[in-house]
DNA sequence: TTTAAGTGGTTAAACGATTAACCGATAACT
DNA sequence: AGTTATCGGTTAATCGTTTAACCACTTAAA
């Protein structure tokens, strides 16, 4: 069904249904009505892909997120509360999105293009990468979320991770604990990690406690990787772990079990991220907190604010601590 | 950038450029050549607002994920996963995925219509909901999952529940528990766990053991309800649960753990889904798994059956038990 | 020698919207 | 009375592809 048999129904041109549709143009309000009605009665929507080819907006954007393993999105639910908020975003700005996951090496970012894409939103890459390339290459409105960068011009969201690291660091220390070791991920190219980072060394120093740095543990940790480095943290000499994500937190705390190690008897462990199952783990797990749908929704509003060609601004959002039963007094 | 463009710099026609890029009428290697590589040097990317316009085909598919409360998609980890096979198997088929959350009740589904999706994939709903109706309401070839649907002509790819109720109470009844409380989420309308339940029954029949029906908790359970729910079923009598979601699982493992009741030492917990987590609880669980993922992909290739027009079947998938630390004997 | 088939293209008409430019009829000002 | 706005539309070009129909030329078959 197309537009003329609207028209033809009412006895109108194509140019005062389209009128009509769009709130423009000057047509009578008897018209309009009886436009509108026969549009409810035939139950007529108008070909997004033939509106598109004329106005050359799609209301269509993208959410790229890294593959984990070769052809599956990443599985951290970290990534499905962001998808969560965006998705949440794209509507209220009646736009829909489109979810993508790539390989970073491999990948073709041709669909950028070829779907002409209002916009992108890209989670979880960094300066340098391909995917980076590759999306900025294609000259598209672009917001980068959990990604570090840079440069003055990447229009980003990200939470305020220095203080993360500082509020999580400060807790474990105040509570006397002095050999934190810190499971970072992977550090190189990961700034998200290294803001953390600097976060946690200022608040030994502002304590002046010496950091000890032969605690970082660098290696890229998932729930299977953290439960065997709990054995390997045991023999550490640390009092408290601080994790950069939940996810992490919850394999060590497994792995501390099974190796009989009590948490927060021996070992106090810090989290990140507060995911959904972060207070129901055993104990539960003290961490710091963001708010990840309204990070979706904010990554929205700024692509929007590109689209439209307003300027935008970087926005940096809050973190808390939440203290739970993981952490206690050495 | 236009296809004409291509064609003017090779010194051929735009339906030449077309054949080329889509292997199809009479061309020449040599030109083929030439139009491929003025492709790349231009970078040239075709409108797909164009083409589908023309060729009926968006090469879109949308997966359709009901909301948890508003405004928020169903954060369970196991829609993620879903979601995420979905993903892979549209990749692998060239096509591209629209993700969008719907309120059930007040919804708009024009989005199908307007963006002529090739098709759509409903999870989490049930034969009469408004979701249901008003996608197949719009004659588009559709797959659901995870929903409860009788018609027989509607294609969907569900897993054998009716086995996954049977090997999680008969693994039960053989460790010596009879008096076992089942947490099936809601029952009305939701034919999955209609099926668990029935595989249930059937595994007391074949022991000859009585069903307790006093101890079905048919409210709808996520994790906060379930950890609630603990201190009721520790007055229950019951010396087993069978949960049909791990979600519901981990808020018991808490529940419990919060009010001194012992799992599996006087409870046993059996879950369903076998999520990320379900080997990193305290203790671990033991559950009915499931190859979420593999679902995904299925749903897809169902769904690509029914867009090229061939006869597309039904598909049930294989489910097995995974004994872990949260059973034990009586 | 005529006819038929094959080769490597080209031409031009769609697809279904949007929108600038135009148009006739009143109404309102000088 | 003559000019100008305003109203409520219409006409037709356009967006960037695909594809059926056509064409000129060569080769093969009858």
């Amino acid at each position: 069904m197309r537009i003329r048999d609207v028209a033809e129904r009412c006895e109108v041109s194509t140019a005062t249904v389209s009128n009509v549709m769009n709130n423009k143009g000057r047509v009578s309000p008897e018209t309009a009505e009886r436009v509108r009605a026969s549009i409810k009665e035939m139950g007529f929507s108008p070909s997004q892909s033939a509106r598109s080819l004329k106005t050359d907006r799609t209301h269509l954007i993208a959410v790229i997120v890294p593959f984990l393993e070769k052809g599956k999105l990443h599985d951290n639910p970290f990534y499905w509360n962001l998808v969560s908020g965006v998705e949440a975003g794209a509507r209220s700005r009646k736009l829909n999105v489109l979810l993508t996951g790539v390989d970073e090496e491999t990948e073709t970012f041709s669909f950028i293009t070829e779907r002409q894409l209002d916009g992108v939103i890209v989670v979880g890459t960094h300066e340098g990468s391909r995917t980076m390339e590759e999306v900025l290459a294609r000259k598209v409105p672009t917001v980068f979320m959990d990604s570090f960068i840079q440069s003055a011009h990447v229009s980003r969201v990200t939470i305020d991770d220095e203080k993360g690291g500082w509020l999580g660091a400060g807790h474990l220390l105040d509570l006397g604990h002095e050999k934190v070791a810190v499971v970072t991920g992977k550090l190189e190219g990961n700034g998200v990690s290294r803001e953390r980072l600097r976060g946690v060394k200022r608040a030994f120093m502002e304590r002046k406690v010496p950091f000890p740095d032969d605690l970082i543990i660098e290696r890229p940790v998932n729930m299977a990787h953290a439960r065997s480095l709990a054995k390997e943290l045991k023999e550490s000499g640390a009092t408290a772990v601080f994790s950069f994500s939940d996810v992490a937190a919850m394999g060590l705390l497994k792995g501390f079990a099974e190796c009989g190690v009590s948490v927060p008897g021996e070992i106090s462990i810090v989290g990140y991220d507060n995911l959904f199952f972060s207070d129901y783990t055993h104990p539960s797990l003290t961490t710091v907190a963001q708010d990840v749908e309204e990070k979706g929704q904010i990554a929205v509003d700024l692509l929007f604010d590109q689209i439209e060609g307003r300027p935008s601004s970087k926005t940096v959002l809050d973190v808390k601590l939440i203290e739970r039963e993981s952490t206690a007094e050495r």
